[in-house]
DNA sequence: CATTATCCTACTAAATCGATAGGAATAAAG
DNA sequence: CTTTATTCCTATCGATTTAGTAGGATAATG
């Protein structure tokens, strides 16, 4: 299940996507477009400027604005930045690979094999999906 | 991500469908063998039970086995059972419906929409892979 | 009746989630 | 230079979930 975190840090994502200019946006004004709490949001966008997704402007008419053009930024680092892994098992985790505890031989592993056929179709899905194409 | 609860009931159906008969098989001799505490095996199995996929027998020579075909059963109903939803968000969910309370309207959703065709894909896969498959 | 197994309820420690609180830092306007 | 508006940062918190554990009740076998 997707945390709240992600669900409401794609849909600011968005909300900044569709602004037609960059001026910076403020956190308020998203929360209550988008019916986020406020402060929450407000732990959200820091995250997303700590990693390069957001710019962001202190005092009067300050706010958070995108770094980069919508097409290019993928889900899956949208994903994996607020979600963290894509896979379902960390032993098929490109990005978060732990090999498990119990677990002898992976590859004659029946859950290592179904979850990395999961994680190949979600992972096609995110990386041909950007923030332009959610904003349309 | 999914539950070690998934996990090891995944491991230990498949382990209880490579068995030639239709045998009971102690919790012990599939703990240790797929290396899963005994009593927490324990609860999975007798979910497992109670759902109709395993069926039981106490005292000497007692211990769980399969009541269907491997063939039979789908990954669908196994993740249903152990996990919950399939879908990474409630409002996508076939099984486990339920609004979102910040979303006025789905179908203008961003999140929905991507995660809907999550949804079909790895659903697609869960629908076409049954017990039997992942134990051969 | 003794042994061997599942059945069942309850409990628990640790982690995660979804926030909230409150002030510091900074920038703009007057 | 002061006021106001905003982000920045750290810390805390209650509720829920996760991954078990404990211990006895129940039932089947010999």
């Amino acid at each position: 299940m997707l945390s709240k975190k992600t669900k409401y840090g794609i849909k600011a994502l968005v909300y900044l996507a569709r602004q037609e200019d960059r001026v910076p946006v403020q956190i308020s004004v998203i929360s209550k477009s988008e019916n986020i709490s406020r402060k929450f949001l407000e732990s959200i966008l820091l995250t997303l400027r700590k990693n390069g997704i957001l710019g962001s402007k202190k005092g009067k008419g300050g706010g958070y604005y995108l770094l980069k053009d919508p097409k290019d930024i993928p889900m899956t680092t949208i994903m994996r930045l607020l979600e963290g892994p894509i896979a379902m098992v960390p032993c098929v985790s490109l990005n978060f690979y732990e090999k498990c505890d119990d677990c002898p031989d992976e590859n004659a592993c029946a859950v290592h094999n179904v979850m990395l056929k999961v994680r190949d179709n979600t992972l096609e899905i995110f990386r041909n999906t950007t923030l332009a194409d959610l904003s349309d």
